[in-house]
Order: structure tokens, then sequence, then C-alpha cells
DNA sequence: GTCTATAAACGGATAGAC
DNA sequence: GTCTATCCGTTTATAGAC
């Protein structure tokens, strides 16, 4: 699911186009999409506006990319790592703490991914929508297993995993990186809030 | 705070600047308000562009005012109806299930608060954000109540403020009106994540 | 009040020189 | 690879008739 981009291996054209990635991805976090121009981010990255089609395949393309990214990251930080964790208690621990951080730590196109599904074009739209669509089916997956573990109180799932994606995905639009708390301590405030409400023992989960 | 907007008293402009507003509020949470054009509004009121600006005064300024409408709802729905609780238990209850039925309830002004600032004036960008952060600190305001109570669970007041209404907000981009939970059920489960992870006796709470 | 017509500006994208 | 110059569609907004 990697975009291929033809790559011309000449020497001078490192990661200039991850240059472009991240100046997008920064500026559509600030205005939005819509609201950015190509000029934009020319100037960010020190080009004219024509520069900069040497490496993308228009706007839209751009968009799709970095999108892809962001859920390339979520997948192997987040997914990656959980996956690999047997008991559901501690899994949905890693998910919640994992993801938190990746945010915390300034990812853009991971916030890219929240809220800018409309700029695609269908057919994109559609294979951002599937990947989201797993992204959400293994959290829940794993408070379903929760349930049979019998670990897990009366809730309805699908409304509990898109209540914990509500409070992760939010922390990126309140979130400074000056506040009075490090990435680490948000992370351990959400676990509190998230896993305190749906585990049967929940303070000797998170004591862990 | 409400807009002024000299009305001309004449018989035949009854609320037609209100079906404006609720046409491209709806048109704004489906594809952005950038991307929402003058024309698209006219035509789902039935009138040509030009015609549309008899009743407003730019498109920013209109966005302006279908916030101010959705934070008086808000004021009126959620805040009017919970600042009368005295027990803060209670009131808190009051809050998420009154704020999760308003967004159950389609009310799109709501919605387009949460993601559109960037496309206010800085001067307009001031004040919603000034009527938002009196929302956030009535929210917070009472998770320190409850502290002091010693009802809390010992989680930071800010970070939970922020997750329940990270949980809040994203029920409108995932409820759909012919799902299998009615808005009622929805507001319940929800009630049910949020203050089990916080209070030291949730059930008791939730049964009322 | 609502229309037709149009002004004025902007933004995505490309051609072609270097 | 990066630039200058430019094309072309779109969009906000207004003028002025009815």
């Amino acid at each position: 699911m990697m975009r291929p981009q033809k790559r011309i291996a000449r020497s001078s054209e490192p990661d200039r186009r991850a240059e472009i990635y991240d100046a997008a991805a920064k500026i559509i976090c600030d205005k939005g999409f819509d609201a950015m121009t190509m000029n934009e981010i020319a100037q960010a990255v020190g080009m004219t506006k024509a520069g900069i089609y040497h490496y993308i395949e228009g706007k839209q393309n751009m968009l799709f990319a970095i999108m892809n990214y962001g859920m390339d990251m979520l997948d192997q930080s987040v997914i990656g790592v959980a996956s690999q964790v047997d008991d559901a208690e501690k899994r949905l621990i890693a998910i919640i703490h994992s993801h938190a951080r990746l945010i915390t730590q300034g990812s853009n196109a991971v916030t890219v991914l929240v809220d800018e599904v409309a700029g695609l074009s269908p057919a994109q739209r559609k294979k951002i929508i599937q990947r989201k669509r797993v992204y959400f089916d293994f959290i829940r997956d794993t408070l379903e297993q929760l349930k049979r573990d019998g670990k897990l109180k009366d809730v309805d799932t699908t409304v509990a995993a898109f209540s914990i994606l509500g409070m992760l995905l939010w922390i990126s639009r309140w979130y400074r990186h000056d506040g009075k708390l490090t990435g680490d301590q948000i992370a351990d405030e959400v676990l509190k809030v998230a896993l305190g409400g749906m585990l049967r023992s929940p303070l000797r989960a998170l004591r862990k």
C-alpha cells in the first residue's frame, strides 16, 4: 500500500519529496487542506510553486500520499506493537498508550488523517476509509476479547471503541508541547480515563 | 452576543436567513467550509447566488453567525440545564447526556463549531475561542467540585475534561440516524464509558 | 427581494527556458 | 531540478434591471 511514485535514482533528489509532504502536513493541520495553497508549501520548503510539481502529481494525490503515510504510522507504531501482546487487557493499554504518544510526538500526518477525507477523490477516499476501518476493528476486537474474558463492564463495544478513538484523536487539538504535562503524562492520564471506565478492576490493570 | 443583522421588518422576510444558515451548516458538515460555494447554498434554498447576498454579509460572517448559533445551543441546552443541578455528580451526568443528545439530534451548527475555526477572521476566532473556553471551564469546574467532594478518582481534571469533550464531539463523525442504536442509547453508552472511568462508585451514580 | 451579468482576484497546473 | 511566465477554471462579491 506504499505509493509508487517512480523514483529517478539521481544523486541530488534525496528526501525532498518527504520534505514537501512534511511541510504540507503541517500547513494542513494549521488551516486545513482547502485553505492551503501550493505557494505556501513552496515558500515553506524554499522553492517556487512550479518547482514542487516536479515531485508531486497534483494537490489531491499529495493529500492521499500523506494520509497513507499517516496510516502507515498507525499500523507500525500502534498495531505493530500491540498485536504482539496476547493478553487483551495489556493489548488495550498498549494501543491507547502508543497512539497517544504518536500524537503528542507531533505526527502531523496522523492528524491530517482525521479531518480531511473530503479532499480525496472517491476512489482514494474508499481506500483510506478501508484502512481506517481495519484500525477501528482492531480496537473493537480487543474489547470483544476482553468481554469474552469477563473483564469488561456492560458497555457496547462499538460505542466504546469510538469513544476511545474520540479521546485519542482530540488530543492533537488541545495538546501543546510547552504545556505543564509531558506527552507521556498525557498518555497516562488518558489511559486512566479510558480504562477506568470499562474494566472491572481498573486499578489493578493500571498498576501493571 | 447575538448577531445584530439589521432586520427589515417587512412582511415577506420571515426566517429566510435561518433557512440559509441551516442549509450552509449542513453543507459545511458534509464537505467543509472552504469547499462549500455560495452557489451550493443558493441551490439548496432554491435561489441564486446573488439573491443570498441580500441576507448575509459575506461568507466569513455567515460562518461566524452559524458558530455563534451553535454556541447558543450549547449554552442553552447543556449549560442552561446542567447549571441548575447543585450536586456535581448529577450535573456531570446532565452535561454529558444533554450534549450527546444535542449531537445525535443533528444540530449541524454545533458540529461546525468543532472543525472550522480556521475559517474565521482573527477577531472572530478570538471571540469563538473565548466562548468555547467558558464551556470547557464549566466542565472542568464540575470535575474539580467532584474532586473536592472526594468522589473523583486520581485523574488530572484538565485531561479528563478534554477527554470527555473528545468522546462527545467525535459522536457527530460516526453516528448515523439509521444505525442500530437510538440517540438516547448512544448518550447512555457514552455516559457509561466516561463516568465509569472517573467516579469512585460509577455504578451507583449511573443507576441514578 | 430576486434576478442576469460581470467584475476582480485567486489558485492549480503546465510550457518551456536554463 | 528549478525557474519565469502564463493559461484557464473557479469563486466571492457587486452592479443594476425588474
